[in-house]
DNA sequence: GTCTATAACCTGATAGAC
DNA sequence: GTCTATCAGGTTATAGAC
């Protein structure tokens, strides 16, 4: 049933790919309901038409973009948590670095993914299963070792939102003039060696 | 030019309000761009017409909802940031406590608030200086006695972020079963005696 | 595969009766 | 002040020529 387009010329993408390149860009940049096909295609330079003749809709070609952006920002921690050879030191040094990195190149990506999962979040529960697999994970596991006494949701609350928050708020921090672009990338610099440092601090408080 | 609509009957609101609270529910849970004013109408079961003889327009009945969420958000922390009377530690402890209970009350401020300031950064940073009053802060000058050689803006992004992220995350909690409302809720009470434990540990350890 | 033109629908806003 | 009916403009999606 898919059409397959014709192969990426030398260095240009094939139209099917410039679609969802722009579709990639202008869903995380405004969301899906203030985004118009013809932002995106616009931004594709392409017609309008094209848009439908390759995804068939609005909707199915959020999905896969929203499929894509989803396995970047869960995908990312999954294989770090469930890895039983390194400590949790090593896992928290592991995910807070590989996530400053990540988010770092993708800025929008946090409030995107956090935005739309609000608005539709059976459609996120049915697809992707992840509570089973941060559940019986050995990062978990490793927490309750450490800390029988204390819900292992408060540390992963922390990291993460240590982690995180800061991309989340970053429009405000910048509105405010707290810190330019340049600054606040040297902030999260800082914070990939900080966060551990505090994470232990707060495991030994707990 | 504004008109004056019958005052609220003894346990009725009066129209005007009753539409401006149906926006308050439907634009926080639904973002401007995805609410529809017939929503809005609906909600709060009048005519879609008077919703624009009160209001003219959904962008200016956006405006007011908005300007009363960022009122709340950021108005709760400036007189705790701005009193020299209270040490550090006790500041902390105020904001974390009064945030956690306000937005227990209002769960979705904090992700409608921060996406709209990031669609429309300079509309917040002309309309609210936020900015000033925060660098000038006693909280911020304490931060600088204490840690010399660290930016605050550190310890804020710590504190804040260990505060709201829950919140902002929630839908994802509880869409993989990490935790339903009530131990969310739960666990949100536990961390507004930790929280503070938590970031006086992060202090001595920067 | 790509385009132009247009259909079909939806949404914000207003006119006008009561 | 409140309603019904409707307009004007915009949006998604498709038909059909090339």
């Amino acid at each position: 049933m898919a059409k397959k387009p014709p192969q990426p010329s030398s260095d240009d993408l094939s139209t099917e790919e410039k679609i969802k390149e722009a579709a990639r860009k202008v869903f995380t940049q405004k969301g899906y309901a203030a985004t118009r096909t013809r932002d995106i295609a616009e931004e594709a330079g392409i017609n309008l038409a094209l848009l439908n003749y390759y995804f068939r809709s609005k909707q199915k070609l959020f999905e896969q973009v929203m499929m894509e952006k989803v396995q970047l920002l869960f995908g990312l921690i999954a294989p770090v948590f469930n890895n039983p050879e390194t400590s949790l030191e090593a896992k928290v040094e592991m995910v807070v670095s590989l996530y400053i990195d990540m988010i770092t190149q993708h800025p929008d990506l946090p409030l995107f993914v956090l935005s739309e999962i609000r608005n539709h979040p059976d459609h996120f529960a049915n697809t992707f299963n992840v509570g089973q697999i941060l559940q019986q994970s050995s990062f978990i596991k490793q927490l309750k070792e450490r800390r029988p006494e204390t819900n292992p949701l408060h540390f992963i609350m922390n990291m993460i939102g240590m982690t995180l928050f800061p991309f989340i708020a970053r429009p405000v921090f910048e509105a405010i003039g707290a810190a330019d672009t340049a600054q606040f990338n040297s902030l999260m610099i800082e914070r990939k060696t900080l966060i551990p440092l505090w994470t232990n601090a707060i495991l030994n408080t707990m």
